[in-house]
DNA sequence: TGAATATAGCATCGGACCGGTACGATTTCA
DNA sequence: TGAAATCGTACCGGTCCGATGCTATATTCA
């Protein structure tokens, strides 16, 4: 189950919409329409970004959201965690975060070179910006994929 | 959902045990008890990597398993593909796979961009070999660790 | 002041998939 | 021939994602 969920698709391509129309607001509506995304899928996804501080929240008529945090330092390991939760490569990386222990014969033999794909990941997670998933299709991605692939 | 399984902790577990002990036949029984798996799960997995030819296994009395590629060149994207089935960040990477096509409106914003950090977990996960998760456990894990880290 | 718009919060439901179990068949060795 | 061990398949339960609905709150505009 290496993959990232549909609600972070959502929020990648949402934050994404907000990066390219500056700090004019736009609403979960508009954003949806757009995309071809449900609305209320997307609006739950926004709410939890609202929360975590990324994006800011306008109520009411003409209401909507903006980007609160700039492109380039929105990591996508941050996105991750504001939508799914913590990242953990395997339920034991962190083990005191559900309680349940890890039930195989100690010493685990893979324990510490798990831990150690487990940083791998989040430094690649943590290279990668929202700024790098440009809201360019045709041929201009180059630069944003030069970015990415550093 | 950004994690690996437990089938494949247990496939990782139990394919360095096998490395580990070299071209001796190990039983599915003794892997499990020494590592305090359940049986079954382990010989599921087993069974996969046999399908795959990444072990070799031997029927009958004084029967078990043994690595039939080096550890050097079994990387953890052929373990978790053999295990889990290929690996996919998100749905539409590979539209044509489970026939169901990204629903959002095209052309999709991030699809490019998404694609490009896919390629980079996979070149992150073919680095990584199983010679890296070497069976040693209290202070010699530096230069698989060095390894990994390359 | 009232209606329309839009987000906030919570609760719920269905389905997919992982984790785990069970049973019988097949093969090998003593 | 019987014991040991793998092979194959089918099944069940729990968890969590995906999705929906409803109510409350805040803002704008006529």
């Amino acid at each position: 189950m290496l993959s990232l969920t549909r609600k972070t698709e959502y929020a990648l391509i949402a934050v994404c919409h907000l990066a390219h129309v500056g700090q004019k607001v736009v609403s979960a509506r508009e954003i949806a329409e757009q995309h071809g995304m449900p609305l209320p899928l997307l609006m739950n996804v926004l709410k939890k970004l609202n929360r975590t501080g990324h994006v800011r929240s306008i109520r009411g008529a003409r209401g909507g959201y903006v980007l609160a945090v700039s492109p380039e330092e929105f990591t996508l390991d941050a996105l991750i965690e504001a939508v799914e939760g913590p990242v953990h490569l395997v339920r034991c990386t962190n083990a005191d975060i559900n309680g349940r222990k890890c039930t195989l014969a100690n010493p685990c033999p893979i324990r510490k070179s798990v831990r150690k794909v487990h940083e791998l990941l989040r430094e690649l997670l943590n290279r990668i910006t929202v700024a790098d998933f440009a809201y360019v299709e045709p041929e201009a991605a180059q630069s944003s994929a030069k970015a990415v692939a550093q």
